[in-house]
DNA sequence: GCAAATCTACGAATGATTTCGTATATTTAA
DNA sequence: TTAAATATACGAAATCATTCGTAGATTTGC
């Protein structure tokens, strides 16, 4: 096994975002929060985190007779890998068509429209 | 079969492109242009326009023996559901994250970003 | 000491997607 | 008119992701 991999599938981002807002969790732990959302079976979230520590998403450390899992992998890059693949498939190459279609018609607050603002300033500054 | 779909497979969206861009089309024209992509054998492209007719994402007429295949979603549509999946899945919800994350560190031109400003008026101009 | 509880490991079922082989029908052309 | 070319239909293999059952090890409490 253990073939190149780099982008999480979905059910292994639910883990991973676990692991990255709780920090590092034992599998009871995982299986807990998921199951605030859905049901489902311990040895399932033993399963993924197991799967997950193979594709090297994940390591995990033992403490006593417990494992501990932690996230190996950063957010802001499984994220990024995300957003890349999506432009590449859905929207031909075009970061700028995705944003049109992410933020037309949405209903922005003042707050966020001054991000936005400022995120234009900063791309200013760095132009072509 | 024939369960609820909504959301085209990333295999169903490379043909849903060719037809949107193209128009309607044999099978044999779908598969040639699929072809200059990647190699991909006649009754793959077949049997890929069966399934989304099945699904409601094509629709064909036949001229002669022919069938002619045609989209049967919109492109706009499709597009949007990708966009919201992976704001509720990559990005908690949050639409701005998922720009922010787009558009940082982007290498915008000066037409990009005038498009990028006048999106942001017509965002003032609809506020919350 | 031993039953119950708590873990991990692993195999296997399920379901979805993709790919293609084979069968068959129809048209074309020599 | 028959062989080749051109289509469609359909089943099935291959792969991947997800889910869980079962077995076995270890700990805990009575």
């Amino acid at each position: 096994m253990n073939k190149y991999v780099n982008k999480p599938t979905e059910g292994e981002l639910e883990i991973l975002q676990i692991l990255w807002h709780y920090g590092p969790c034992t599998v009871k732990r995982v299986n807990e929060i998921m199951n605030e959302k859905k049901e489902v079976g311990y040895t399932t979230s033993l399963k993924m985190l197991q799967i997950m520590l193979d594709k090297g998403f994940c390591v995990r450390e033992a403490e006593g007779k417990l494992h501990i899992y932690k996230a190996a992998i950063k957010e802001q890059q499984v994220k990024k890998n995300y957003v890349r693949d999506m432009i590449d498939q859905v929207f031909e190459g075009s970061p700028m068509e995705m944003v049109v279609q992410t933020l037309g018609n949405y209903k922005a607050s003042a707050q966020e429209i001054d991000e936005l603002k400022k995120l234009i300033k900063d791309l200013e500054s760095n132009q072509i």
